[in-house]
DNA sequence: CTGAAAGCGCTTACAG
DNA sequence: CTGAAAGCGCTTACAG
């Protein structure tokens, strides 16, 4: 019973005295096999350690039993580093396509490059799960693309209307207006906002209108010299609160697009000799592993990594199937910790940032604006 | 110009008005086809933005262009989340093999369950990166079953002598030498260990043996007291310092077999009021990102992981091709922060832990051991 | 430089 | 319940 090499369906039918067609259907649980056959076939295939041949069923069947995770990084990231944010989603993603009995492939796109990889076309993935902050104006052409070659695909990202393909997301609005009610109901007033709030990154954007949003509900007009642009690493962050720190305007506390930015916040405002929270309260978004460590622990707006990521592989897989699929958006839940100053006595006291604090600060050693 | 669906070679040989073994050896770059009419083929091919259909030429030559990673978490850990090195090491994984062309898999393995996965058998990868701390004694038969079907794989971890199959790893033992080293040199003497340093674990044995080995060097004695099992979590960090503690010997200084297991002993030990550095000095492994963020921020040994993965890579790439391959151990390098105390004043008055600190100090509210 | 043909290892109507 | 046969879309000797 040795077979050079790895065996066929062929040497078991040969091994078995059944036809190859009979292995085949003994493999895959066809119902019509004679159940002394089918245990023949399966205990011959055992002892050769026999696998079907993916390559052949697959352009038989004309399906790959395989999905693509494509991670679109901003190109002026340190390419050694991922979001962290994503690294969990990945997980997440991972194990709900082998919990469905489907593989993972996963390729991380630059945004310069020309990119919807084909994986689809070429009939290595039935379908794609787009990942990552970048740019949306820069690669909106693409997904229109995507969805004019009939690719599946879902897209991590904003839930906006009229917007290519299907998107599964978290309401991003409902995060920053849960971020910033709970600072206002710890009296804080002075909010500021740091993240690129533009419509190239609609993520953002959101968080900033659900920002925006709660400050109108307290009837407080959010005030253009508390907000500064940032991508989403924590130099982007401590530059951003450097820029806002060195406009002088009164300050105290602050609503980051991402934890990564409320890191490199935290670092600028201790590095100006402000207190978080005592002075400025510092809330972050995702709830990346890193924000219970940070000094102080950072609140942070949580997104549910694991819902997501199933949400993700069963929407595309639904799509693969032909079968309606709708467009989600998950709940954010807001992770209390230090860095907000929800244990904080009552505020009304509180001494805040203002241009003496930070004249009188220490100088961090990185300052990008020079005024 | 139109085909229905997705186009083929054959569609393509029809509109460039060749056969179809032609357009398949202009694709392919096959040095003699005219040039006029490898032109003309792959004009037509871009225009149906045509994809050579991997299924059928990996059937056909018998190989798939795909590694894949096999990620092997301890059943212990909560399965949301991975241990934060692999993170790292998967992304510079996945972006060495971007660059050479490869597509990747990935896949999370249990421990518990059935898993060469026989990803190679199957045809969906010429070979296998295997990554993951686990006790190696369990997963020991394995490595030696695949070895036995002939299956290429590199494994991620010690490099020890007769070990099936090939290794790459950072040299464990140099990092656990390096970091008792540093804490001698700041004239800690009380040093303990944190880790499995156990068969099981050879890459935590290795980092104990190189801790071992440099307190030797200055005529000191390893004290089984200051040393507890931990696997890699930061819950298993906290409750062995807790355990060593308890036990109430002198302690000025803490290695830890991977940083989680360091920022859980940071917990434990600041939970009984001792200080980090100050009383007791900590040193972790692997440098993942949260290390920098600790409080005080960690100092680690780093293991170079986009070297690794593109030697992993490498490697598996020459296994692949039938050539010569040899295990690799990486230099590990100290990455000095505060929790060591480098910065700190002359030791020979510091305060040290020992029974009284601990017993006046403060509870913290994990406590395994009741002792 | 190009074409006709075989064949990679499966799956699945079609017959019986 | 099972077999013979076609065919998925390529690649590559073999001829010319």
């Amino acid at each position: 019973m040795v077979v050079k090499g790895k065996a066929n369906s062929l040497d078991i039918a040969h091994l078995a005295g059944v036809s190859q067609a009979t292995v085949s259907r003994a493999l895959r649980g066809h119902p019509a096999v004679n159940r002394a056959t089918r245990e023949r076939v399966m205990e011959i295939a055992r002892q050769l350690n026999y696998q079907v041949d993916k390559n052949a069923s697959n352009l038989r069947t004309q399906q790959s039993g395989t999905l693509a995770v494509l991670l679109f990084e901003d190109p002026t990231v340190d390419d050694s580093s991922i979001n962290p944010f994503f690294h969990s989603m990945l997980g997440s993603i991972t194990r709900a396509c082998a919990q469905r009995g489907y593989d993972l492939l996963i390729s991380f796109q630059q945004l310069s490059r020309d990119w919807h990889a084909d994986y689809e076309d070429s009939h290595k993935a039935d379908g794609l799960i787009l990942l990552g902050y970048g740019d949306y104006r820069e690669y909106r052409s693409r997904l229109e693309a995507l969805v004019a070659q009939g690719t599946h695909f879902v897209r991590w990202g904003a839930v906006l209307a009229g917007q290519p393909g299907l998107s599964i997301g978290c309401d991003n609005h409902a995060g920053g207006l849960a971020a910033t009610r709970h600072l206002l109901s710890l009296g804080r007033r002075r909010i500021g906002f740091l993240g690129h709030a533009s419509q190239g990154a609609p993520e953002f954007l959101e968080r900033y209108q659900g920002y925006a949003c709660a400050l109108r509900e307290a009837e407080l007009t959010p005030d253009p010299l508390l907000q500064a642009e940032a991508i989403s690493t924590e130099q982007a962050g401590r530059e951003a609160a450097e820029l806002v720190l060195a406009r002088g305007a009164r300050l105290d506390a602050l609503v980051c697009a991402s934890d990564l930015i409320a890191i490199g916040a935290l670092r600028a405002l201790q590095g100006h000799g402000l207190r978080v929270p005592e002075d400025v309260a510092v809330v972050g978004y995702d709830d990346i592993p890193m924000a219970q460590y940070a000094h102080p622990a950072l609140t942070s707006v949580q997104q549910d990594t694991r819902r997501a990521g199933e949400l993700l592989v069963d929407t595309l897989l639904r799509l693969v199937h032909g079968e309606e699929a709708q467009p989600v958006k998950l709940p954010p839940l807001l992770m209390v910790r230090q860095s907000c100053g929800a244990g904080l006595p009552a505020p009304p006291t509180r001494r805040s940032a203002t241009v003496t604090a930070l004249r009188s600060g220490a100088r961090s050693g990185t300052r990008r604006t020079p005024r």
